[in-house]
RNA sequence: GGGCAGGUGGUGGAACGGGAUACACGCAUGGCUUAGGACCAUGUGCCGCAAGGCGUGAGGGUUCAACUCCCUCCCUGCCCACCA
C-alpha cells in the first residue's frame, strides 16, 4: 500500500478547492460569519503561534459547512501603521513596496494551511479603494461633531516622533519602542468617544454577547466607570470687607469629583494636581508662590516612571494664604499641590479625607495634617491612627448625617448639594476621548481642509448663535447642516470636510517618509498635495496633514469583507446594507487578549456610530469572541527573534504536513491557554495520522449501515461523533482529538472495519485534517468533496453505553467495580455488590449505616 | 495595590460533586527491520516483596463522596495601576 505523503495530497487538494470554490456557496439558509483578527503583515513573516487562532475559524467553519451552512471565512491584511513603516525605514524601501512583499510572504504561508478563505474577499487597509471607506467613515463622525481639534497635551514619544493615544503607552514607555514618552502640547485630531462611553458598558451585558469573563471585565476597567459627586468648595476671598463687593474673587471657586461623598464631614484640607489652572489664577494671593512654583516645576519634569516609582513617598506643598470652604460644615481647610493628584482624572482637585483615603492618609501623616474620623466600621474597632478606614460604613461627627449609613449618606448628601446648586451626582470616566491623529507618513490621510475664509465665516456664525461645544448637547438634527456647515464644521471653525466624491484622498508619493520630528507629517513638506482649494467656497486652503492611526482601518474591517461580497467598494453606503444585514454580527470572532482594551474597544465604538447613523443594523459587531492562548518557543519563553526560539511553520509542514500541524496546535492543550511549542508533539499528530491512513486496509467493503455484529465499535462511534460535535463547538479541540484517537486506537484493534464507519471517522476527522480526509474519500470512490457531506448523526440511545461499570464503594473508598446492563435498579445494584467477594471483605460484621446509589455510576455503602 | 486566569505524573494536559492522571509526548524492556525522527507489544504517580497505604500548591470546612463547592493563606501568568 502507498504511504501517507502530506506533501503530495495537501498541494493538490489545495488546489483544487480553490478553483472549485468550495467556500463560496453562499446561499444556503444557514449562515455563519468566522473572522480572525487579521494580521498586520509585519516583514519576519509568520511564526507557529500566529496561525493557531487561524486553524481554530478554520475548524468551526469546515464543522459548520458539514452541518450545512454557508460560511463566510476571510482574511486580510491589516498594513498600516508603525510596524510596516518601521520596517520600510529599516529596510530603505517604500513602506508600499514592503507591504506588498510582505502579503506575499504572508499569504504562501497561510496558503500552506489548507484554510478555507474565500480569497476574492481579500481586504488590505492600505488600499485607497478601502481606505476611501476609512475616511468616509471619519467624515460621517466630524459631520456628527464627534472629532474634534483639540491642543491639549499628548503623550509624544521622542523617538517615532509622533502622539500617542494613552493605550498605546506600556508603563509610561512607548509600546512600539519602549521609548521614554514625554508629555508635549499639540495639535490633534480626537474622536469622543466618551460619548459612547455608557453604551460601550451597558451593552456588555445587555446585547447577550458570549465573550469571556476575563475580557469583558477587561473592558469594564478600562472604561472605569465610577458613580460620584462634584462639589464646588467656595475660596475663601482675601480681602477687606469693604472690598468684597467688587472682588470677583469672591465668585472662585474649586471643583472636586468624589466617590465617597459620605467621608465628606472628614476633609480635613484640599489638594490640586500641578496642571491645575486655579494655581496660575491665584498666583498673587500665593504668599509662597516661588516655592510652590518649583514644586510644579519638578513635578512636570518628573517622567511618566517617577511619578509611578515614587509611589512610596508622597510629596506636596501647601499654598500658603489660600483656604476653601467646606460647604457642609463651613470649616475653612488648607489647600495643597500634589502630584500625587492626576490632572486628567475627575477635576483635577479632590478634598482630602485622611481618615478614609489611603493616599490622603499617608500624605495627612507625613504632613502632620489633621485627621478626623467620620466613618465607623460596623463592628465598631477604630484604628484611625494606624491606617485608613477606606470601607463603607456608619456615618459619626457629621453633623444631622450621623448615625446613618455609607450608602444613605451619599444620596442625602448629594440631594444637598444638588438643592444648594453647588454640586450634583456624576459619572467619571477613566477612559478618555481617542487621539486620533499621528504625524506619521505611513496612514491613511485625514480628510480635511483648512480653509482661513471658511473660519471666519463659521465663527461670525458661531458668534450669533453661540456653540455648545459638548456634541451631545447641540441638538441639532441628523444630516442637517446650519448655513451649510456641518456640527463639525462649526465645532472647529476652518475645517472643511472632503467631499464624498472626492474620496479618497490618496497618499501622495513622497522623497522621505520618515518622520520629521518637528511634529508634522512628512506630508506637509509636499506643497502640491497640500495647497488646494476649499470644497466650501473655491478659495485657497491647506490639506490636513496629520494620517490616521493604525486602529482606524482595523475598526470597521469586518464590515469590508461583506462589501466585498457585492461590489469592489464602491459608493454609495446604501448598497451594502441588505448584505450587512445578511451576515451580521460577527458569528465568531478569533483573536489575541492584547486587544482586549483597544481594537475591541475601538470597533465597538465605531459600530456603535455606524449603527446610529443607520448603516447597520445591529448594536454590537461581535456576538462571540474567544482569545487564542499564546504559542511560546520550545524553551517556554516567547518566541522571538532574540531568544533564536522561533518556528517557521513551512518548516514543519515540509516535515509532518499541514494536518500534522493543525492537528498538533489543537491538540497542544486549552485553546485560550498559553503553552510552548514541541516539534515531538507534532511527531505525534503524524504518527496518528499514519494511523488513519493505514487502518483503510481493514475496510471491509460491506454494504449495510454501521453492522450490528460489533456493537461496542458501534456505540464508540456513536459516542465519539457527539463528543467531537460538541467540543469543536465549546473550543475544546484538545479532547475532541483525544476523543478521535480513541476511536482510532479501537478500530486498530479490529480485524476488519465496516466501510460505514470508516467513512464516519473520515468525516469527524476533516475539520482538523482536511487533506488527509479528503484524499480517504476520494480513495472511498466519491466524486463530491467530502465538504458537501453532512456531519453523521448519532443515535443519542446508542451514543450511551448499554453495559456500565458500576463503581462499589466503602466510606466512599473504592473497593471494587462490577459490569451490570446500563440503568439498572437501585435494589438490583445492592444486591449483586453485597454478593462480592471483597465487599464481604470489607464489610465483615460491620452494620451498614447508609448507602448512596447514583444510576450508572456507583454504590457507596457507609459503614 | 486592584482585576482576571491558573497551580494535577518526568512533560503538554483529562476528569456533569462520584473510578484521579483519559489522550499525547518522553522513558524502560522486548520484538521486528536494507537503519527511520519507522513500526509492533508490554510497562510507566509515590512508598511497599506483598497485603496495603499515600497522593491534584498549603491548611481548615461542607458532604456518604471534593481536583471540582466554601473560608484562610502561598505561588505563577496576564491585564491595569497614585482613578479620588
Amino acid at each position: 500500500m502507498e504511504k501517507y505523503d502530506p506533501k503530495k495530497i495537501e498541494k493538490k487538494w489545495q488546489k483544487k478547492w480553490q478553483e472549485s470554490g468550495l467556500y463560496k456557496d453562499y446561499s444556503r439558509e444557514k449562515k455563519l460569519y468566522a473572522l480572525d483578527m487579521f494580521p498586520y503583515p509585519s516583514g519576519t513573516g509568520l511564526h507557529v503561534g500566529h496561525p493557531k487562532g487561524y486553524i481554530a475559524t478554520d475548524v468551526f467553519a469546515r464543522f459548520k459547512m458539514l452541518e450545512g451552512h454557508s460560511v463566510l471565512h476571510p482574511m486580510g491584511w491589516d498594513a498600516f501603521g508603525l510596524p510596516a513603516e518601521n520596517y520600510a525605514i529599516e529596510h530603505k524601501i517604500h513602506p508600499e513596496s514592503a507591504v506588498r512583499e510582505n502579503i506575499q510572504t504572508f499569504k504562501a504561508q497561510l496558503e500552506k494551511f489548507g484554510f478555507t478563505y474565500d480569497w476574492d474577499r481579500e481586504i488590505n487597509t492600505t488600499d485607497p479603494e478601502y481606505y476611501k471607506w476609512t475616511q468616509w467613515i471619519f467624515l460621517k463622525m466630524f459631520e456628527k461633531g464627534l472629532a474634534y481639534e483639540s491642543d491639549e497635551p499628548i503623550n509624544w514619544c521622542p523617538s517615532c516622533k509622533t502622539g500617542l493615544a494613552l493605550e498605546d503607552l506600556e508603563n509610561g514607555l512607548c509600546e512600539r519602542c519602549g521609548s521614554q514618552v514625554v508629555q508635549k502640547k499639540m495639535r490633534q485630531w480626537v474622536l469622543k468617544m466618551t460619548d459612547y462611553a455608557d453604551r460601550l458598558l451597558e451593552d456588555l451585558d445587555k446585547e447577550g454577547l458570549d465573550w469571556e469573563n476575563s475580557i469583558v471585565d477587561q473592558q469594564k476597567n478600562w472604561i472605569g466607570r465610577s458613580e460620584g459627586a462634584l462639589i464646588k468648595f467656595q475660596i475663601v476671598p482675601k480681602v477687606e470687607p469693604s472690598e468684597f463687593r467688587r472682588s470677583n474673587l469672591r465668585k472662585e471657586r474649586l471643583e472636586v469629583f468624589t466617590t465617597r461623598l459620605d467621608t465628606i464631614f472628614g476633609c480635613t484640607y484640599c489638594v490640586l494636581g500641578p496642571e491645575h489652572k486655579l494655581i496660575e489664577k491665584l498666583k498673587d494671593r500665593i504668599e509662597n508662590y516661588t516655592e510652590v512654583e518649583k514644586y510644579i516645576i519638578q513635578a512636570q519634569n518628573k517622567t511618566f516612571l517617577e511619578r509611578t516609582d515614587l509611589q512610596k513617598e508622597k510629596t506636596g506643598i501647601e499654598l500658603k494664604g489660600i483656604k476653601v470652604i467646606n460647604p457642609f460644615n463651613d470649616e475653612k481647610v488648607p489647600l495643597y499641590v500634589a502630584d500625587y493628584i492626576l490632572g486628567h482624572y475627575g477635576t483635577g482637585a479632590v478634598m482630602a479625607v485622611p481618615a478614609h483615603d489611603e493616599r490622603d492618609w499617608k500624605f495627612a501623616k507625613k504632613y502632620k495634617l489633621f485627621i478626623r474620623e467620620v466613618i465607623k466600621s460596623l463592628n465598631g474597632k477604630s484604628f484611625i491612627q494606624e491606617e485608613a478606614f477606606t470601607e463603607d460604613g456608619k456615618l459619626i461627627n457629621s453633623g444631622k448625617y450621623s448615625g446613618i449609613s455609607s450608602k444613605k449618606a451619599r444620596e442625602e448628601m448629594a440631594k444637598w448639594l444638588e438643592e444648594k446648586g453647588i454640586g450634583q451626582k456624576k459619572m467619571n470616566y477613566k477612559m478618555r476621548d481617542w487621539v486620533f491623529s499621528r504625524q506619521r507618513y505611513w496612514g491613511e490621510p485625514i480628510p480635511l481642509i483648512f480653509c482661513p475664509e471658511c473660519k471666519k465665516r463659521a465663527e461670525n456664525f458661531s458668534k450669533v448663535r453661540p456653540f455648545p461645544s459638548s456634541s451631545e448637547a447641540l441638538g441639532i438634527p441628523q444630516g442637517q447642516t446650519l448655513k451649510n456647515f456641518s456640527k463639525g464644521e462649526l465645532l472647529n471653525p476652518g475645517w472643511i470636510a472632503v467631499q464624498e466624491n472626492e474620496l479618497p484622498v490618496k497618499l501622495p508619493k513622497v522623497e522621505s517618509y520618515k518622520p520629521t520630528g518637528t511634529g508634522e507629517s512628512p506630508l506637509a513638506n509636499i506643497s502640491e498635495w497640500v495647497n488646494t482649494t476649499c470644497p466650501k467656497c473655491g478659495g485657497p486652503a491647506r490639506r490636513e496633514t496629520n494620517t490616521m492611526p493604525q486602529w482606524a482601518g482595523s475598526s470597521w474591517y469586518y464590515l469590508a469583507y461583506v462589501m466585498r461580497g457585492i461590489s469592489n467598494f464602491q459608493f454609495p453606503i446604501s448598497k451594502y446594507k441588505e448584505e450587512f444585514k445578511k451576515w451580521l454580527p460577527v458569528n465568531l470572532y478569533v483573536g489575541g487578549a492584547e486587544h482586549a482594551t483597544r481594537h475591541l474597544l475601538y470597533a465597538r465604538f465605531w459600530h456603535k456610530f455606524l449603527y446610529d447613523i443607520g448603516v447597520v443594523s445591529t448594536k454590537e459587531p461581535f456576538q462571540r469572541l474567544v482569545h487564542v492562548g499564546l504559542i511560546n518557543g520550545e524553551d517556554g519563553r516567547k518566541m522571538s527573534k532574540r531568544w533564536k526560539n522561533v518556528i517557521n511553520p513551512n518548516d514543519v509542514i515540509e516535515k509532518f504536513g499541514a494536518d500534522s500541524i493543525r492537528l498538533y496546535e489543537m491538540f497542544m492543550g486549552p485553546f485560550t491557554q498559553n503553552i510552548a511549542w514541541s516539534t515531538k508533539g507534532v511527531i505525534g499528530m503524524k504518527r496518528f495520522l499514519d494511523k488513519v491512513w493505514k487502518l483503510k486496509s481493514k475496510i471491509k467493503n460491506q454494504k449495510s449501515k454501521i453492522q450490528t455484529k460489533n456493537k461496542k465499535l458501534e456505540i464508540l462511534i456513536h459516542q465519539t461523533i457527539k463528543k467531537v460535535a460538541d467540543d469543536i463547538q465549546s473550543f475544546r479541540f484538545n479532547t475532541a482529538i483525544s476523543a478521535l484517537m480513541i476511536l482510532v486506537n479501537k478500530m486498530e484493534k479490529e480485524s476488519e472495519i465496516p466501510n460505514t464507519s470508516y467513512q464516519i471517522l473520515a468525516t469527524i476527522l476533516s475539520p482538523f485534517a482536511p487533506h488527509l480526509a479528503e484524499e480517504l474519500w476520494e480513495k472511498l470512490g466519491h466524486g463530491e468533496s467530502i465538504f458537501e457531506e453532512i456531519w453523521p448523526e448519532y443515535d443519542p440511545r446508542l451514543a450511551r453505553d448499554e453495559e456500565i461499570t458500576l463503581i462499589i464503594q466503602i466510606n466512599g473508598k473504592v473497593r471494587d467495580q462490577m459490569k451490570v446492563p446500563a440503568g439498572v435498579k437501585e435494589d438490583e445494584a445492592k444486591k449483586l455488590a453485597l454478593s462480592r467477594e471483597k465487599v464481604i471483605k470489607y464489610i465483615k460484621d460491620n452494620t451498614i449505616k447508609k448507602t448512596v446509589f447514583v444510576k450508572d455510576r456507583l454504590v457507596n455503602f457507609v459503614i
